[in-house]
DNA sequence: CGGTATCCGTCACGATACTG
DNA sequence: CAGTATCGTGACGGATACCG
């Protein structure tokens, strides 16, 4: 069968063109920074270690469930490091990678954009919520 | 009532937290960009304007409500005009304003990230999903 | 051509309870 | 202390159909 639907092909389209953003590393990097409590994390980290429970607390919007994952992740991806001392109680520190220090200027350029452009932003905003109606 | 409950202690807490973060910058701008076509429809105009049309064809993962979500977003934002030419059949441009085209370097930068350090990354996440099962 | 309107599945997230 | 297990829900994205 060389026929096709115009559904099936625009499906089969979407799968090839997902397929390679997958694989764009772009397009992973920002996937991953964009989970929003890695940059949180990722900054808590920046001036030292710290232990679970401090982390937990800095990062006080986050549920428990989602900053363990969150942890898991970046340890997978090599930007942290996760130690756990047995002992009781147990003591678990995570510390940032080199990898994962190397991505602080990364941080610190879409910060200071923001900083220096996000007037703008909420200017245009306002300005085009502000239109008269349709 | 001075009492609360810990659960509703918790809960203001994560409220007053989340609007924190809504006010910053830093995070209002990842959050934007994060958004999965936002990118890719900036960089598609890079290089000059297009129409409506066009940019489907690029960004051909894209559903039709997705590309016009994101477009209406960034025009709001200010970082893109949109154009519209009353004629049959109607033409619409889309084209970056400054504000737009000042995002572009930070793009590269978060580009440039990952193409160094990916095979880090990947090498990491191998090594992590190698490990002796606990 | 360039959209809007509507329905619908899924899945990420949070709350809660339990464990070594 | 530092998690794991389980369940509920709501926002988001996709498919489809229709409009100026």
């Amino acid at each position: 069968m060389t026929t096709m639907s115009a559904g099936e092909r625009r499906e089969r389209d979407r799968e090839r063109y997902n397929a390679n953003l997958a694989g764009c590393p772009g397009h992973e990097l920002l996937a991953a920074l964009s989970d929003k409590w890695v940059t949180l994390v990722l900054s808590a980290l920046a001036d030292g270690p710290l232990r679970y429970g401090d982390l937990s607390r800095i990062v006080a919007g986050a549920s428990q469930k989602m900053l363990t994952q969150t942890l898991r992740k970046l340890e997978r991806d090599g930007l942290l490091t996760r130690t756990v001392t047995p002992a009781v109680p147990v003591r678990v520190d995570y510390a940032l990678t080199g990898l994962g220090e190397s991505l602080l200027p990364v941080q610190r350029a879409i910060k200071t954009w923001a900083e220096t452009h996000i007037e703008q932003v909420h200017g245009a905003r306002a300005a085009y919520d502000a239109r008269p109606a349709p």
